[in-house]
DNA sequence: CCAATGTGATAGGCTGTGCCTATCTACTAT
DNA sequence: ATAGTAGATAGGCACAGCCTATCACATTGG
């Protein structure tokens, strides 16, 4: 790009003194004396090597350069002010749009819940969700292709702020016809041991929480990988089996009924659901006025229900 | 039209980080050193009230704000380029157009023989000619509305500059059987005394002319006027009457068999075709530089040819 | 592990731009 | 004549925008 050696400024007095048919009057719009008006115009004339207007000592005439020039400048003026009003909508962080990622065993559940909350809240936002895996939304929001995600904590994020949204204890959901799925509130997670338990394919945080926690009691991995919690479930209901679940899943996924919802205990398992973004973006207050709005919506409601009816 | 607050170079600069994906090869590119690309971007983000960029110490992310806001920006430089690149075209006073009058009775004879040396000698030039009478001319000038005119000096013009195309001699037009047409070259102008004239309508300053001419030795005027030069040789040849043309017009004119031209003389009646424009145009060398080809490109052939034939 | 190199932000100082008021010159209107 | 209008010009001042030098913090190479 080539240096513009002339100013928006000029251009606005030269249309100025157009419309105004003079400098005096020119200037006087234009809030400047008339002095400073005929310098800025004689020094865009001498700049583009043009006379725009022809000096009579009673009045301005547009040379016929100045009436095609003009039109121009009226254009390249009004495509800078569309620019400023454009900025204006900006302006408000919440006014426009924001990219923001999603984890896959969060979104279904969360998004329909929230949705509605943030439309209320915050009418001229739009928010573009992407939905991807832990690691990916990572890299995108380093590379600024989001501007936060919706994720847990308890997953390596590089270097984040973020926000809590919601602690997500995990539960035992296990087919009517398994032995565990007559166990008693707040079962301990050390009574896993042994069992064989199905879990998601690789790349998912909730599968490596799951992971992490059965290794340390001793149960092992079931021969196949769901691709997602709603498989997952069908996958245990059908064969007789067991597995760990988000209750955040449960208001959607609850709904089989061949599936028993226990609670565990010793300790409860859960992730920490938070909405992160970039130490260094612009948005750090808004983001997390959006979290607090996320963490108003949650639904606690269905959460506390199905802890109940385990 | 409100004032921008904000200036082109600052759009420039802030479009040359987005390109160049940081703020020291963006200044290099601008040629301006790294401090005062930031100090003048931090005052855009700060006027806008917008963050365009998110800084990170590593690298440069343009905020979700910035890569609308900076689309747009680079629209108003594109736009900007543009009208410069315009002006380039008008610098040259021969590249571009002009608008230029001229009278009826100058303008069929005239253009069809200057028109292609125009069109050789000043290729990138469009000339947009105007053809009124004087008086209509005359105001355009004054308005602006023209940049120069091609009339005839004897005429009043106002307050205007001029460069002499060529003098114009008037010579006799007569029917065949018209006691004039026998008359010897050089016939003395008195010798129109008695004689009934046909004449153009008013407001042409050629009649005016003619007018003065035929008041002065006593000649009559005929009951028609006609509207144009052709209508008017058509009328004295069909009539059998007399009148006084421009040499000019013989080129075209004087194809009619009725017709018999003999030159005038003492004195010689004539009028000068000149290029006028106002004293305050900013195209002075280009209309003399171009009433100089009209000059060399005048048909002389026509009227030497006539005057020996006749 | 430390030096070398990179980033953008900051500080201090200087130059030139852009503004002001006052005045000038020329034309118009009373 | 005289007053009122136009745009151009002159002198002076304030600050905008630039420079160099430096800081604070990264990443990279030996």
């Amino acid at each position: 790009m080539k240096a513009l050696p002339y100013t928006l400024r000029q251009l606005e007095y030269a249309v100025a003194v157009a419309e105004a048919g003079g400098f005096r009057k020119a200037a006087e719009q234009c809030h400047v004396s008339q002095p400073a008006l005929s310098a800025q115009l004689a020094q865009l004339e001498d700049i583009i090597g043009v006379r725009l207007f022809e000096r009579d000592r009673r009045r301005v005439l547009v040379t016929g350069a100045g009436r095609e020039l003009l039109a121009r400048a009226k254009r390249v003026l009004t495509e800078a002010a569309d620019l400023q009003a454009l900025a204006r909508c900006w302006e408000d962080p919440f006014h426009g749009e924001m990219r923001i990622g999603i984890i896959p065993t969060i979104a279904p559940y969360l998004l329909a819940e929230i949705t509605p909350a943030l439309k209320e809240r915050f009418p001229e936002l739009r928010l573009l969700w992407t939905e991807e895996k832990t690691s990916t939304l990572s890299s995108m929001l380093e590379e600024g292709a989001l501007d936060a995600a919706v994720v847990a904590l308890e997953t390596d994020l590089g270097d984040v702020e973020h926000a809590e949204i919601a602690k997500d204890p995990f539960v035992l959901a296990a087919a009517r016809s398994h032995p565990l799925a007559k166990a008693r509130s707040k079962m301990p997670v050390a009574k896993l041991a042994q069992s064989c338990v199905y879990l998601l394919e690789d790349g998912h945080c909730f599968r490596e929480q799951v992971v992490d926690l059965c290794s340390k009691v001793g149960s092992e991995e079931a021969g196949f990988r769901a691709t997602s919690l709603g498989t997952l479930v069908q996958l245990v209901a059908s064969t007789g089996g067991l597995t760990l679940l988000p209750s955040l899943a449960l208001g959607i996924e609850n709904r089989n009924e061949q599936l028993k919802i226990r609670p565990l205990g010793s300790p409860m398992p859960y992730r920490t659901i938070a909405l992160v973004w970039r130490p260094s973006t612009p948005f750090r207050d808004a983001l997390e006025t959006l979290a607090k709005t996320m963490r108003a919506a949650y639904p606690v409601s269905s959460k506390v229900t199905n802890a109940k009816q385990g």
